[in-house]
DNA sequence: GAATAGATTGTCT
DNA sequence: GACAATCTATTCT
């Protein structure tokens, strides 16, 4: 399980994920993606942070997804790609957030990164975010400031998860008494579909952003 | 701890 | 011109 205390020097643990670990149900890879590890190698250095926040966007009959309705355009053209590749798109005029495709091609659904635990690169992560005393645990809290802290901007749009700067990493797989399911953040105007439960968060989890539990009974 | 407002710009109607 | 898969500070309780 994620704990703090590594730095910059470390390198990171693990091999990339194969293709293949994409093209499960993106249900299936939004859980499976909690306690993975995201990498990304920059000039300023290395970063990387276990996952432990994710959604779910399922294309086309998803009114939460940006392919809704089939919607295709130059911003979302990657989410119609191959599986394994990031999706990074600009959201209220000051925050990028970065997906996962998943689904063979033409298939347009993908999985947001929501929140990471630092686990590499931590003083990198600080003097992104302008936060140079502040606990690792709130570094990567959240889409937006995930993405600041590990340096990820439109230029990694479409970036290849397997080879490119820009991947993810197998680490063991969480216990599933540690996952619990919500409704997705952020997505009141999708109707019916705001309250499915596609949201997956290591349940308790402090780096989680919003509600770290489900409702079910016997939360204590 | 919860609710609210303001920042700021690419994308689509 | 409206809105967005957000974040932060502020103002409550």
């Amino acid at each position: 399980m994620p704990s703090a205390g590594f730095t910059s020097n470390d390198r990171v643990p693990g091999a990339p994920l194969p293709r293949s670990f994409y093209m499960a149900p993106t249900l299936t890879v939004a859980r499976q993606l909690l306690g993975k590890i995201l990498v990304h190698e920059a000039p300023g250095g290395a970063v990387a942070g276990w996952i432990v926040e994710t959604e779910a966007y399922r294309g086309p009959a998803d009114r939460a997804a940006h392919s809704r309705g089939g919607h295709r355009s130059a911003r979302n053209e990657v989410m119609y790609g191959p599986p394994g590749h990031a999706y990074v798109y600009f959201v209220y005029g000051m925050h990028h957030c970065v997906n996962i495709v998943t689904q063979p091609e033409e298939v347009p659904e993908a999985v947001l990164i929501r929140a990471l635990e630092p686990l590499i690169g931590l003083p990198l992560m600080q003097r992104r975010r302008a936060l140079p005393d502040v606990a690792p645990w709130r570094l990567c809290r959240g889409p937006g400031v995930l993405c600041r802290a590990l340096g990820i901007d439109g230029t990694a749009n479409g970036a290849d998860l397997l080879t490119s700067r820009l991947r993810v990493h197998d680490a063991p797989d969480l216990p599933a008494a540690t996952v619990a399911r919500t409704p997705r953040i952020g997505v009141a105007y999708a109707g019916t579909d705001a309250a499915r439960p596609w949201r997956f968060v290591v349940r308790g989890h402090r780096a989680v952003s919003g509600p770290r539990r489900d409702a079910s009974p016997g939360d204590a």
